[in-house]
DNA sequence: TTGAAAGCGCTACCAG
DNA sequence: CTGGTAGCGCTTTCAA
């Protein structure tokens, strides 16, 4: 049985009430009482009970980070981030990994809930939305990062995926690249169709070769940027350049490229929204659009905590990061 | 104010205890009087306090896992197995990170200590294990992954680092390599030790060049595996090939040896401690030693998990995983 | 099959 | 400055 106040109420001589006051720094104390007090418990490893004392107050001084794969670094280093701003402030991080399981994300809101965090941070893996309606209808404070819902109003920290793809779209053009493939990710995430719509609206509005055929892809995986790279290169008129919608995809589409005996830029240009650390060491030093992740942790944990912190339940707000768009190797004009 | 079993009670006309039993599959209840309850609380969307639960019945169904860096893919990926194992048991896993930092690192320990987690897996920063010897003294169950110390007696679940540094050494030098170089990450960790022993022992065995300078680096960022590179690089007699003992650190050194103008596996031949998916599709594909990340969470987890549901304490354990060598394009005959 | 009572360890409140 | 008392929400025990 671990040791408790009263263990070392009854060592020093005082009521559990005396030590709690030594070792909340609660005024109301005597000096010396305390110091023996807290002498005693550092002799005895005296670790508080976090669940009968965060029961009591209401209080976890935790929050809550769902995630739906922390190994990809993309969340990795935004876990990170958090985690960093989360323990300057006082909070604990719970970090939980979906796995893109839109059931285990469910499970893990409720769990969170359940252990009565004080805010939650969440990438959803999207569709469902009725455990994020939940978490809002509880008044329990809540941030989306980098995916948002068209139908739930709640604070997002997200990027221009929009914009930016059209501006990636834009720059092959300018190389003279008329035949643009785009490796999509999952398509239902906010993400990804913004993405789309950026490469569609460039599509449309420079007039490039349009085809259902170049659109290829429906998941985040390393094998699916695999096996969508496979099926472009396999089009009768295969495509020149490649706009790709994430950071393990885009290294599935180059195994499928080396695997085929081509090579980046000299046969195909590419773009990929990555934002690993070694994209410009890789084969082909790769032309991307990566996100700001430290800063979107922080403005995320910033935005959270005010709502944490506030009496009163506060507005949304919407906070839009940009991207950055990275110049390198893979692409070539044509 | 969240809803409670009382509410729920007072709403079915029934006492607290017939909530608790109705919710928790326990007998002793009629039929029916479960499947109204149990309506109630889905409609009122209640959640049960984890906290109050976990504080009576002594059990957090909750297993805490602290990192030194999230962002690196060696962690993240075993923290992702850990994860799914844990999930699957019906445990939640709370991810803590020390970005290295010692201190860090205890006031995590205790904090989970204080949230009467029901074990934990840790890659300690390692000197200091005071706070390791007080999680093993207060018999909560421990496993150590990656790092373990020399004088702490545990469950600990490592992999072969010297050998697969001499083996590595020995492929260098049947090639024909006279000069090897070391990347070394932070020098007191047992891994670190480790790879440089068996590079030792390499270099004693074969009578290679043996010069301090050979040796450089003492941290695992990107920025110090950079800077080990490019203090090799200058050396009046630069080496003819490196061995690097971590992921990041890999990638630093490559950028050094852009930098310089200088060819992968033209002027020097690279082996890497690196896991990352990316190796084989980097600048020139990497030869590397690779752990087995799934397996290594795995194997934690089910040590851990046998501690956690035995009544009384069982021995400790040591497994000791083996890495894998992957030869790719980075070496060449000299 | 049900419920009343006790208590987990802590902190808030009030009385001394 | 100190301590007694009450109670957070839940489960366990025992009695009805």
């Amino acid at each position: 049985m671990p040791i408790t106040m009263k263990d070392i109420a009854n060592e020093a001589g005082v009521s559990v009430v005396t030590v709690s006051r030594a070792l909340n720094n609660k005024p109301d104390i005597e000096e010396n009482t305390k110091k023996r007090i807290i002498s005693i418990a550092e002799k005895a490893h005296y670790r508080p009970n976090q669940l009968a004392r965060s029961f009591r107050t209401k209080k976890t001084n935790t929050i809550g980070l769902i995630v739906p794969d922390i190994s990809n670094p993309f969340f990795s280093r935004i876990a990170m981030s958090i985690e960093i701003e989360s323990y300057a402030a006082g909070y604990n991080l719970v970090v939980c990994n979906t796995n893109e399981d839109q059931e285990i994300e469910i499970q893990s809101v409720y769990n969170l809930i359940g252990r009565r965090i004080d805010g939650l941070i969440i990438a959803p893996v999207q569709n469902k939305s009725q455990h994020i309606v939940e978490f809002i209808e509880k008044k329990i404070p809540i941030v989306l990062i980098d995916r948002c819902f068209d139908d739930v109003d709640t604070n997002v920290v997200i990027s221009d995926n929009k914009d930016s793809a059209f501006k990636a779209m834009t720059y092959l053009v300018k190389l003279g690249h008329r035949r643009i493939g785009f490796v999509s990710g999952r398509k239902n995430l906010s993400t990804v169709r913004n993405r789309r719509s950026g490469y569609l609206e460039a599509v449309q509005k420079f007039h490039l070769d349009e085809n259902q055929n170049l659109i290829a892809g429906n998941s985040f995986t390393f094998q699916s940027g695999y096996e969508a790279g496979l099926k472009l290169l396999s089009l009768p008129n295969p495509p020149t350049a490649l706009l790709i919608s994430g950071n393990m995809i885009t290294i599935g589409v180059m195994k499928a490229i080396l695997e085929r005996g081509l090579s980046i830029p000299k046969d195909i240009s590419l773009i990929g929204f990555i934002d690993n650390y070694c994209a410009p060491y890789l084969i082909c030093p790769l032309t991307s659009i990566s996100h700001p992740l430290q800063e979107m942790g922080k403005q995320a944990f910033k935005l959270l905590l005010k709502n944490i912190e506030s009496k009163k339940t506060i507005p949304f707000s919407k906070v839009i990061v940009e991207t950055q768009f990275n110049i390198r190797q893979s692409c070539r004009e044509i």
